[in-house]
DNA sequence: TTAAAACTTGAACCTGACTTCAAGTAAAGC
DNA sequence: GCTTTACTTGAAGTCAGGTTCAAGTTTTAA
């Protein structure tokens, strides 16, 4: 298939598999007439490529990633590493977030006369301890 | 106090403060000898915005969140909606990095021989119906 | 008093992940 | 054969949230 119709099959531009190419995300496609042809192989990687990258994977972690699925090997250390790093930032995410929102159903259910009040009373020392529990 | 004290009290950058007052997040520093000049109340108001803008929030949004703090009057219904709206996204980021999260688990713990494997096992499918649980 | 440190400004630059543009080539439909 | 649509390229533009630079002014310390 052409670029246009993997694109739309992948539910991205053009422009971002062009892009993908040129930062060496994805192979450089064979071409015809110099048109690119995508096989239903580069459609797997492209998804898995757009689920990665929406699950808040930075462009160059997805490449370490798919370098790491290459080899027909176990999972690698570097990759295991690569793992447990992203896992407790996404720990670290889901904690942060936490935090965050019951301070904020706090200042939509509290009874304070105005926010400002609510807030000062909640502190902002408070809060940036809160914040600062990383 | 001048900006450099207030930079190093509130842990930022002078020229990030200077950008808050650019963009109207701060108000316009009363100067001397065209220095600015800050009191307390400018650093309570700094660590108000650099905790908002640790949490996630835009800094149009954080502009938004003070206008809604100035009034003397009980929480309006603009800024509970505001509320309201990033609670829902907080809610949407800690569901969706709980799913990154067990998925990432599985692929260090599981006994695939390769990752690939393990991915294709998973498969791309469910990996995105996952994705798409927004 | 003089040198260094801290401040001022506007303009340009940075990162990440693309998109848009201009100008040209290929393919598809009638 | 002609027109529209899809593709090609490199270069430049976009967004947020600042940072860095250059060139000048003020303050502070020795």
């Amino acid at each position: 298939m052409k670029i246009g119709e993997l694109a739309r099959r992948a539910e991205l531009n053009s422009s971002a598999i062009r892009y993908y190419e040129k930062i060496g995300l994805l192979p450089v496609a064979q071409r015809h007439s110099n048109q690119r042809r995508y096989s239903a192989e580069s459609l797997n990687r492209i998804l898995l490529i757009r689920f990665a990258s929406e699950m808040g994977f930075t462009l160059p972690e997805i490449k370490l990633f798919l370098s790491g699925m290459k080899e027909n090997a176990p999972v690698g250390p570097r990759w295991k590493k690569f793992a447990q790093r992203k896992l407790s930032e996404v720990q670290e995410t889901i904690d942060r977030s936490r935090r965050l929102k019951s301070l904020l159903e706090h200042l939509l259910h509290c009874r304070c006369a105005s926010l400002k009040i609510c807030v000062e009373r909640l502190s902002l020392s408070a809060s940036l301890r809160v914040l600062r529990q990383k």
